[in-house]
Parts: structure tokens; C-alpha cells; sequence
DNA sequence: TGAACATATGAACAATTGCTCATATTTGAG
DNA sequence: CTCAAATATGAGCAATTGTTCATATGTTCA
């Protein structure tokens, strides 16, 4: 073949930063869903409350709870203690900069 | 509540444009997948045909094939005919902004 | 301390997903 | 036209996922 050194140096690639490529999948697991997104998205604009973000989205506290614990096992969000209140915010921008990426594609 | 305001205004974003951030879970569930995040690196070096990607992931021509078949309905690849071989290309750079996007923060 | 509120957790279940296997379909060579 | 190569497709299956329900944990206030 013509390209057959092109190709074995991108299999070269993708087989040597395989690991790399997955994680990248795994991030983009956490942004597959509905509710995670609106979760997320939400947050950009302020920090709130699993009460408060279960009152806009249309299910359960526990599921809300359910979908924050993948967020903050993923270090996409943190928590703080407010009285009875825990309150979540964005660890920092990456997940403002990702959804805006996709939002482009989207929005086209 | 002092923030009611901002969170009332933030719940009619959310409830608003609900099936915006749908099609953007929906765009990231096609990145959630390890097989396809490669397909996808792969095809941001150089257009592919089937067996050449079936080559270097260790999966079956089969599996290649359902993948690109969702890559392609989603409009992210396009094909052209070469023979026999079915050459597979990235449809624009959107692909390429994503994955770099996320690519920054798995590498932080 | 005890009642009420806020959040977390575990079990169970339906739905989705990615793969393999077997089998079409299409194309080029002879 | 026939055969082999390349790709597509459908059925079936195991694994994962997101939700709900019931319940546990933790905090405030009286």
C-alpha cells in the first residue's frame, strides 16, 4: 500500500496511549447524560443545593444524589457543608470549557 | 432564600432549552466510547477504510462497522467509495475541537 | 433528647449498549 | 458468471446504566 508507514504510525499511536484514549472516553461518559449535564450546567451559572437542583430537574432527590456522587467521584464537583445544606460548585472551569465546546457543535 | 432569584432564573434555562441539553448528552454519548474515541483519533491522522481501523484496535470488522455506523449516522464521518474499500473521513474539525478539548483536562 | 429536614446509600429493575456470530450485499478479478 | 474480498446488517447476549423505593446518616432547633 501507499500509506501503509502513515498507518502503522497512528496504530503505533493508538496502541501505545491506549489507557489515555480511554480515560478521554470515561470523561466524555460523565457528560452522557441528561441530567448530569443539566446538573453541570446549572452549576456554571452558581453553586446550589441537591434540593434545589432536584426542583428543576423532573426527578428524585436520590437520584439527584446518585448522579452529584458520580460528579465528585469524578472531581467534575466539590461540596461544602452549609447547615443542613450541602452545597455543590465546579472544581474549576474544564467542565465550563467542555460544554461550551460541545455546545458549538450543537448549536451549529 | 437570597438567591431565589438566580436560581428561578436558572430553572427557566434549564426547563427552557431542555432539548438542547439532551442533543448535547447525546453528542458526548457518542465520544463515551473507547472503541469510537479511537476510530475518531484515528481518523483526525488520516481518512481509514474498515479494515485498516479493524486492524489496529483488537476488535472484530463486525464491531468496526456498528461503530462507524453511528458515527455516521451522527454525521461526524463521511465515506467514499475506493474499489472494494469503503474510505471513512472526518465530516469537519468539530471532531477534532472536541477531542482536543477533552484531551486538556484528562492530561492536565 | 426527640422531631423534622437534608442528604446519602443500597437493592431491584427496566432500558440501553457494545460485542460476537452468522449471514447478506456489493465490488473487482478472472 | 463465479469466486473471493470488503463491508453491512440482524439476532442474541452479557454488561452497564439511570431511576425509583425504602431506609440510613447527619444536622438543626425546640
Amino acid at each position: 500500500m501507499d500509506n501503509s508507514l502513515a498507518l502503522t504510525r497512528i496504530k503505533e499511536t493508538i496502541t501505545r496511549n491506549g489507557e489515555l484514549f480511554d480515560s478521554l472516553a470515561q470523561l466524555y461518559k460523565i457528560f452522557a447524560d441528561s441530567s448530569r449535564v443539566k446538573i453541570l450546567v446549572a452549576l456554571t451559572q452558581s453553586e446550589m443545593c441537591v434540593s434545589e437542583i432536584s426542583e428543576f430537574l423532573s426527578i428524585t432527590q436520590s437520584a439527584v444524589s446518585h448522579q452529584l456522587r458520580i460528579l465528585k467521584s469524578s472531581n467534575l464537583v466539590k461540596t461544602r457543608r452549609d447547615g443542613k445544606n450541602i452545597v455543590y460548585s465546579l472544581t474549576d472551569n474544564h467542565v465550563r470549557t467542555i460544554i461550551d465546546c460541545g455546545m458549538e457543535h450543537v448549536t451549529e
